[in-house]
DNA sequence: TCAATAGTTTAGAATTATTATAATGTAGAT
DNA sequence: ATCTACATTATAATAATTCTAAACTATTGA
């Protein structure tokens, strides 16, 4: 969803109502300079600590996932015990920062095209994504 | 850890006392012709009703963990739901049949080396891994 | 061989993330 | 303004995982 659009035609568009929780839920995670890569648990800090919001949990959970469906999010697997979500729905690779648990896009240029040579009979590939994950490399330095 | 191997031994050398539960599951896990990719539940079933045993489900996360930190497992996320756990421990890349939600291995010759170009400066690269999701194209066929 | 002890297993309680429920509220059409 | 279908909410339920504390057992060394 591009920054600052008229989120109210926007969600009309795709057939979800424009309540004032999902158009302050947009503001949110689209009115920014980059992607954002958030857990449910940020969301709601966020809604409640910076913006002075009360949203139930489970509206979060259920916008969360209405814009997943509605293909205005993407859910990245990193951790399994934490559901990741990101704003930029393209298909483009990751990396993990394994230190401060943060996620950066990679973009089309950061990494070659990746060649699949194996076919799996009955099968179309649907997704190719790297996750090349990061850590300080203070332990290697004198 | 290979298969038919010294169990006991193995479990020793590495500091873990080879107790019935742990023989037991390396028996599970490792006496396999091919790598095994499964998850607490799998694992919990199979030890239940093919080995006809009862290991407590405290005893199976354990244990699991604890081989993954002496190095016989590594986990892989693909479903922020559900942790899956892999005996083949070197860095390789995986299929995930998104019907099925079975893990395939893929062998070093299915992928080409992936090229990273960015660097992030004080981070050094920990793996780098390829996911890809694969399902019925059963959909785009007459 | 046998007791001491440190590590292990266990059932069940606790915790955490997520989803379901059912009552109340609200956007959009008439 | 009223109706109706969709949304929101607090709370309960569920599922995966971890914690707890008591009972058990592999190892050590007398």
């Amino acid at each position: 969803m591009p920054k600052n659009c008229n989120f109210i035609e926007k969600l009309r568009e795709v057939g979800l109502r424009p309540t004032k929780q999902r158009i302050k839920m947009c503001e949110v995670l689209y009115n920014r300079e980059k992607t954002f890569h958030f857990t449910i648990n940020d969301l709601v800090k966020i809604i409640s600590e910076k913006m002075n919001e009360k949203i139930s949990l489970a509206t979060v959970y259920n916008t969360v996932h209405a814009f997943e469906k509605k293909g205005y999010l993407k859910e990245i697997s990193i951790d399994s015990h934490k559901s990741y979500f990101d704003t930029n729905t393209s298909a483009h690779h990751h990396f993990f920062d394994e230190d401060t648990h943060e996620l950066i896009d990679c973009d089309e240029s950061d990494i070659d095209k990746i060649n699949i040579r194996k076919k799996i009979t009955g099968k179309k590939i649907n997704s190719v994504e790297v996750l090349v994950r990061v850590a300080s490399d203070n332990q290697t330095q004198k």
